[in-house]
DNA sequence: TTCCTTGCAAACGATTTGCATTGGA
DNA sequence: TCCAATGCAAATCGTTTGCAAGGAA
């Protein structure tokens, strides 16, 4: 998923706030803007080579997420997952592994996101909610766990 | 959300595991029975008048799971909350504070859990997945966030 | 007696924080 | 220069586990 003006839309955002766009938070947001889907603070570290300290790492996170440039995801005991805020990566739903737990994301059409929107209002006006968003996960065994 | 066969089912249930229902565990059931949503380790100690061990608690939530009694949900920051398996509650979703991440049951007639059903299998199509389940959350926030 | 179950305390894994150091505007 | 950002180590929080004691069949 390429997001051509990624970096340039982050550091401007995090400039509001009066933050800096340093070397690390970089690449925690390049790492997330090639992943297949929300990724721990562990599977970051991983995944960028393992030389920036945990502390940092979760540091950058914590700023990322106040400055809305990412949000969690609790889809496994006890870990939070991130991935780029929707209105970098636009809206999309996840597929949780029953097994393993891996997530991976789901873009739908705009026509079946409208069927989704749909019905959470349906749900929601029974209920007397007052929805901001929602959240559709699909489980199953994924190909590994097959 | 009152459960006539309660108990009864249960103990049933564990009995084929060779596992006994005994007053913990009995307690637990309970508290999630009349709870009004999923509960964590830290709240059913709360719920139960807080004289059980937090380890006990955790080792009966552990044995619940691995029976089917209970089935966890992990909606909140590094904690994990439990509510009544679905063969006991019947299939529901879940509306999410999003300020204070309280968790209550959504309950929808079987006419939108088709509509549910059938959503999730198109998506699940497009996707070449092979759902087992769902889960639907509603965001928003609750009376007292709002 | 024989296991299952429980209590207590210690251990663990994910995450957070204090404090001294580094680095960018 | 000056304050934000970082590294390191210690602390914290939710949860798990080892081991000895209690209980039901």
């Amino acid at each position: 998923m390429p997001i051509p003006s990624l970096d340039r839309d982050v550091e401007q955002r995090l400039r509001r706030d009066d933050v800096r766009y340093t070397r690390g938070r970089r690449a925690v947001v390049q790492a997330l803007a090639t992943a297949a889907g929300p990724r721990s603070a562990a599977e970051l570290h991983q995944d960028m080579g393992s030389d920036v300290p945990l502390s940092s790492l979760y540091r950058t996170l914590t700023v990322l997420e106040e400055a809305n440039i990412i949000s969690p995801h609790f889809g496994a005991r006890g870990l939070t997952r991130y991935e780029l805020a929707e209105w970098i990566t636009g809206h999309h739903h996840h597929y949780v592994c029953i097994e393993c737990g891996a997530v991976e994301d789901i873009d739908v059409s705009e026509e079946i996101e409208h069927k989704v929107d749909a019905l959470v209002e349906e749900i929601s006006g029974m209920a007397s909610f007052n929805p901001t968003s929602h959240v559709l996960e699909i489980e199953g065994r994924c190909r590994r766990c097959r």
